[in-house]
DNA sequence: CCTTGAAATTATAGCATATTACATTCGCAG
DNA sequence: CTGCGAATGTAATATGCTATAATTTCAAGG
């Protein structure tokens, strides 16, 4: 994607970076309340701009969330990124797993929008919005640190990742509480989950390369 | 809940029974196009009376919602219950993951209203919708077919439905094809869950045994 | 009967999305 | 520098859906 030239405001008329300033100020009503809370007139309005404004650059209010989820994934995988990255005690897997719950319970309303059903379903296969996602996933699978065995890790990074998706859906909607859950928090479930990610790994790959060996 | 008591239309101005009607004819847009496509004009062109008439019944859009999604959790744990009792080669939590599994991708629309936090969200715990839940996890931890030792089967149950819940919520998404999922099927990657989660199981039993021995 | 209350109806307000036709400004080619 | 087309904004308006208010219909008990 090209980044777009940042005109300054020039004058009243002109705004002179309409298509930003939206993208932005969606994202913050986002972020405090979903994709629902995104009001194209409201945020005209705060732009102080008339109601009809933002459709000069979205066709529609899905295109303008599609833009919004795309920001969101970019700065998600960014996090990811940089968390990989460090050097840790703990390890990459558990760091992305942990991230990932706590970027889903903390920032709840753009989580929900990423992974709202009706902007992913526009953007068919191939879509920035895809595209973008896959890259998370890339990130998950890097993290497992296990070699390229068959496709022995992607099996298991897509497991993992739907894991941690239900935990962040099911505790964002109250269905994930200490008590339904045997008294264990959150965190430790996830915890769980990626200490019996490994050792799956592990067997599955043993498995493999006695197979291999045979 | 009391039934209700079924009148029959006895004129062209009262409906009779227009409450469950409503309740019906919401489920049926819901499993078409999910919670957006219940309209609550449309429900009343639909069954012959004024647009208004559903207020009578229903507080607002919201209430009529989670009266229908009542009715799904219902729906969707006799299901359950029959499977789990029903005899059969397979374990009882592979019925059970698979049924979830099948369910949430053959019922679209009305899984996606079951687990809209929206909906969620107004009924607070000990809301019938809460309650609706959590018998659909008691079910699971049934399934598990496993001796209640401390709290290790509602831990892994929280598991087990988390990790379905994110397959099915992925796969809707579009994010979980089979190329993604290293060439695994959905139905093959719940299995590799189920297998995983009963050897969890009985590994942290085991150590459980163990610390209780000594 | 005749009053009363539940269940409808008609009428209307309000809000958000979206489209159309018109106005202003930008920036560039001559 | 100037004028012209493309880009960006406004005003006016249509449409669709939720929701409320005031009124009407109807069955049933006293």
């Amino acid at each position: 994607m090209p980044p777009r030239l940042v005109r300054k405001a020039v004058n009243a008329y002109h705004h002179g970076d309409l298509r930003d300033a939206l993208v932005q100020a969606a994202f913050q009503e986002a972020e405090r309340g979903g994709p629902e809370a995104v009001n194209i007139s409201a945020l005209a309005k705060k732009l102080g701009v008339s109601q009809p404004a933002p459709y000069r650059h979205f066709a529609d209010r899905e295109a303008l969330l599609e833009a919004v989820t795309a920001e969101a994934f970019r700065q998600f995988n960014v996090i990811l990124r940089d968390l990989v990255d460090k050097p840790s005690k703990q390890s990459k897997l558990s760091r992305f797993a942990q991230a990932t719950l706590a970027f889903g319970l903390q920032r709840n309303g753009i989580y929900r929008l990423m992974f709202a059903s009706r902007t992913m379903a526009s953007a068919a296969k191939g879509g920035e919005l895809h595209k973008a996602a896959m890259e998370t996933l890339a990130l998950l699978i890097e993290s497992l640190e296990a070699p390229a065995v068959g496709l022995l890790r992607e099996r298991q990074a897509m497991k993992m990742w739907a894991s941690l998706h239900g935990v962040v859906m099911l505790a964002e909607q109250g269905l994930l509480t200490g008590q339904a859950a045997g008294g264990v928090s959150r965190e430790e479930l996830v915890e769980d989950m990626v200490q019996e990610a490994k050792l799956a790994l592990s067997v599955a790959m043993k498995a493999a390369a006695e197979r291999e060996a045979r």
